[in-house]
RNA sequence: GUGAGUGUAGCUCAGCUUGGUAGAGCGCUGGAUUGUGGCUCCAGUGGUCGAGGGUUCGAAUCCCUCCACUCACCCCA
């Protein structure tokens, strides 16, 4: 029996790790310009912690955690996301009384046992933010911006921005109320999901796509007639900032978020080329989230976001607007025989301790082999280190895309491939 | 959890309807005389045809069961 990875599990081969590189530098890069900072917090949490947040009635909660008993008996989670880590490190550390707000950022694996999917994996990966502390719509403004601008850099143009306000503590519960009774004598012609949301969490009746449930759910009474005073502010604060900055987006009063711990600005930045997995990105301000974990009422609320890395990919190929890099060597060194070998191996440390990217061919080979070898593996250059350049110090240095070669000393040799390697960036077409 | 589709070489696939014990392209390895690549040409490498069972003189091909993968529903990022 081979051996192969598991379900819903995959490996990232180089073809693959080129991207998410690529989308990791740019977050970073975009993350530090609004001066976020980044966080690292275990993959495996107490099950308490995502059956506290997320909550015990959600899918992700309900039958879709990879939770197992440690041996001390002890129930642990891979997590199925990092909201709720981040927000548990806030408040164990205390990081509220930090000046300023807490702005944190995180990459890496989340765990979800699903049914594999295209852009949906069990081990998938987010990159998400955190802002704790601050209850201002501008911080929500300043979090849509910086996704904005992610989204451009990563060359995506065609990402739909959809807001919505899903209220909060205070005005939930009167919603809920509202949405039973308007259900109520309708409520058996819907589809059993419905049926069963109705009672569990009436809020995801909302997100249903079952075409028969659809006119229905349009009588529905909206959310924003229910927002209270403080609510409704805060989102029309948002709004006016959005437009102010030219940030265009669509108020969607259906979309609501699948964790409990939501409340007021939910958002999502979608996308068509992703087949059924539209949601590129989502998030929202989680006020009260904190408290929940034990925090002060001074600790304040939050607000984040997380987007699947796996799908942003598939996005960001689909656009085109980034060759995927090469990785290609800048040269190629080529010791003709056992005898040039250690001269070879000393110029490649030389270089590589340079910086520069250098693969060394094997010796003994025919030459024609290691060029050949040099040409497929995409290298600027080749280096032939035969017994008289070993002699000598003055290598033959063969450019590959011209075909012209002279010979050239160690200095010469270091002085050009760094030159090169400043004057085309690794993302070469 | 539900539905549909697909499983043949490392990769992309043909062959299956009309059973006669496996093919192409790419890749990989080597060669086309001495220390010069990309192109071309030649040769080689490589598969228990997803697994098990059945029908048959004979099964990749027909039948049954199972498994895996993919897409979709659901949900989410």
């Amino acid at each position: 029996m081979k051996i192969v990875s598991v379900k819903g599990m995959r490996d990232l081969l180089p073809a693959d790790t080129v991207w998410f590189q690529r989308l990791e530098d740019e977050a970073r890069a975009t993350f530090a310009a609004y001066n976020f900072q980044e966080i690292r917090t275990p993959i495996v949490e107490p099950t308490e912690l995502f059956t506290r947040s997320v909550g015990e009635e959600t899918d992700i909660v309900g039958k879709e955690m990879y939770t197992f008993a440690d041996r001390d008996g002890a129930s642990l989670t891979l997590r199925p996301e990092a909201t709720a880590s981040v927000a548990r490190a806030y408040v164990e550390h205390r990081l509220w009384e930090r000046p300023g707000l807490c702005k944190l950022y995180y990459m890496g694996p989340m765990f979800r046992r699903e049914r594999p999917q295209k852009g949906r994996y069990r081990q998938f990966y987010q990159i998400g933010a955190e802002v704790l502390g601050g209850n201002s719509p501008v911080v929500d403004f300043e979090l849509l911006a910086m996704l904005r601008l992610l989204l451009e850099r990563c060359g995506i143009q065609d990402a739909e921005l959809v807001i919505n306000s899903v209220g909060c503590a205070d005005d939930r519960p009167a919603y809920h109320a509202a949405l039973r009774e308007a259900l109520g004598a309708r409520l058996p012609e819907m589809c059993a999901d419905c049926q069963r949301r109705a009672q569990t969490n009436p809020l995801r009746v909302l997100d249903c796509k079952v075409p028969a449930d659809q006119p229905i759910i349009a009588a529905l009474p909206t959310l924003e007639s229910f927002l209270d005073d403080k609510c409704r502010l805060h989102f029309a604060q948002l709004r006016q900032l959005l437009d102010a900055n030219g940030i265009s987006y669509r108020v969607d009063p259906r979309l609501v978020r699948g964790l409990d711990y939501y409340t007021s600005t939910a958002f999502e930045f979608q996308h068509g080329a992703l087949g059924a997995q539209n949601a590129l990105l989502g998030g929202g301000r989680y006020d009260g989230l904190t408290q929940a974990l034990g925090a002060p009422a001074q600790a304040g609320g939050g607000i984040g976001f997380a987007l699947g890395a796996d799908r942003f990919v598939l996005a960001m190929q689909a656009a085109q607007a980034l060759s995927a890099a090469l990785t290609a060597p800048a040269a190629v060194i080529i010791p003709l025989s056992a005898g040039e070998l250690q001269p070879a191996l000393a110029l490649a440390e030389r270089l590589r301790r340079s910086g520069i990217r250098i693969e060394l061919a094997e010796s003994g080979r025919k030459l024609s082999r290691s060029l050949e070898l040099a040409s497929k593996l995409q290298a600027g250059y080749a280096v032939i280190v035969g017994a008289d350049e070993a002699a000598s110090g003055q290598w033959q240095l063969k450019d590959l895309s011209r075909g012209q070669q002279q010979h050239i000393d160690t200095e010469g040799l270091e002085a050009r491939l760094k030159e090169v390697a400043a004057a085309a960036p690794a993302e070469v077409a």
